[in-house]
DNA sequence: CCAAAAGTGTTCTTTATACACCCATGT
DNA sequence: ACATGGGTGTATAAAGAACACTTTTGG
């Protein structure tokens, strides 16, 4: 007897795979787990793993990124499947691939470690990942459709601040939106666009209510031992952007 | 015996669901059709079914919608899956949401039938089935993701007029995006973003080029038997739209 | 003539873009 | 002092919002 499972038709296998996001203060990068096994024993892969008949799929994702690297505790979106026929040499599998975000400190925890079906994990940069590493099935597919995912809510959820600290420099903000968007710009006006413009704020107290705040805030503390000028910390502001959003849409993009 | 397929583990079963959105020149509408078989027999259903072996979950949606509805030639995108663990009374059944559009011509089509499974089909609008129209299974969610991802690329792709036959109006235009984004816009406004400014074309011609151009060309035609003055036709000009694109990022939205 | 909806113009506010300038730190 | 990057100011262009005006049809 091949297993105790009988269905009337046949079924593919479901799983669910992980793009896990970190941004280390200077590049984004994606998790993976070298593979302890065959297929592509060897190969880079993104953590996941089979759905459990009792569980929903982001509940399996959930529950596989903890069992193969330890991470826990993150917010996990969906972004959409794979389901190529071919996709798996061993038997028809469909995946359902999500994503998550983790902040420096995030990356750097002890916590991350490789689990039962991994040799070890290995963060790489997002755009070597795109530009064509090898990877195990058709995970480079799935790490372009999260990437694609991530970067269309960026300019309509602040799930920036997911890829950093509660505390960090405009500098930081500014380099994952270029490297999201993969555009540059400028320093000056991004800065303005994210904590406010001084010279609009002075009109404002003139004549009633404009426009035009940022959804950052100061936090007084600035970078230390820098070879320049420190940086202030700042910090998201979640009732400034909530006010904002009810008197209209804050757009996140340019 | 049971059934034919062994497995190890316990599968669930995968099926597609297809959310089709109809714009009749008025209203946006969905498409369902009437169960003829238990569970939820007699109940309003999203065509949909069973993924085979042998097919992506597109085609699968693609086939499923063409027995159920007949209908055929249009583009599906996915827009998220349904895997609540008692989603269906039969059995753990996981299902991947996919949306289409037609024109106020394609759903009058004759070639819109009920198939084999349904008694028959109904369009219904919208906001009714987002505001509590009882559905079979968890429908109800299946359209308010359809719904989100519609709405949430309006703003990044030309999609509105893939619910407007090739000739439309710009009234017919601004309805969509109205429906479609809870909010009302200025006449006037709405008719420059999306046909140009007269008034700054002018200005183009002196100066070196500036921005603004609409995506829409007049066709010249106008409607007939108005009770006042007759609207232009327009048609959407991909070339202009390809044109502006590669200047820079054209936003459908305001 | 009037009503109704289409289409154009005009003005003002808000954002976007470019870039010049000043500031604080380590060497 | 100066190199380096952080932060502010200012001017211009473009886009958004509000609303008045004009046009074309049917009655």
């Amino acid at each position: 007897m091949e297993g105790s499972y009988n269905y009337k038709y046949p079924r593919p296998a479901l799983t669910t795979d992980c793009v896990i996001f970190g941004f280390d203060g200077d590049k984004v990068k994606v998790l993976f787990v070298k593979r302890r096994d065959e297929p592509f024993k060897g190969k880079l892969a993104l953590p996941g793993g089979f759905m459990e008949i009792g569980e929903t799929l982001e509940e399996c994702a959930k529950r596989e990124l903890v069992e193969e690297t330890g991470i826990e505790g993150i917010k996990l979106r969906e972004s959409g499947t794979l389901s190529d026929v071919e996709r798996d040499p061993r038997t028809r599998v469909v995946s359902v691939v999500y994503y998550g975000l983790m902040s420096p400190n995030g990356m750097m925890s002890e916590d991350i470690v490789a689990g039962s079906d991994a040799e070890s994990f290995k963060w790489i940069d997002v755009n070597d990942v795109l530009s064509g590493t090898k990877l195990a099935f058709d995970h480079e597919k799935a790490v372009r459709m999260a990437f694609k995912s991530l970067s269309d809510s960026l300019n309509r959820e602040p799930v920036a601040f997911e890829l950093l600290d509660e505390r960090f420099t405009i500098k930081q903000l500014q380099r994952i939106y270029e490297i999201l968007l993969d555009r540059t710009f400028d320093r000056a006006n991004f800065h303005k666009k994210m904590v406010g413009d001084p010279a609009s704020a002075k009109k404002l107290k003139k004549n009633g209510r404009k426009k035009n705040t940022g959804i950052l805030t100061d936090t007084g503390e600035v970078m230390k031992e820098t070879k320049h000028k420190p940086a202030k910390y700042y910090v998201f502001d979640w009732q400034k952007y909530k006010d904002l959003m009810e008197i209209e849409d804050f757009n996140f993009g340019f």
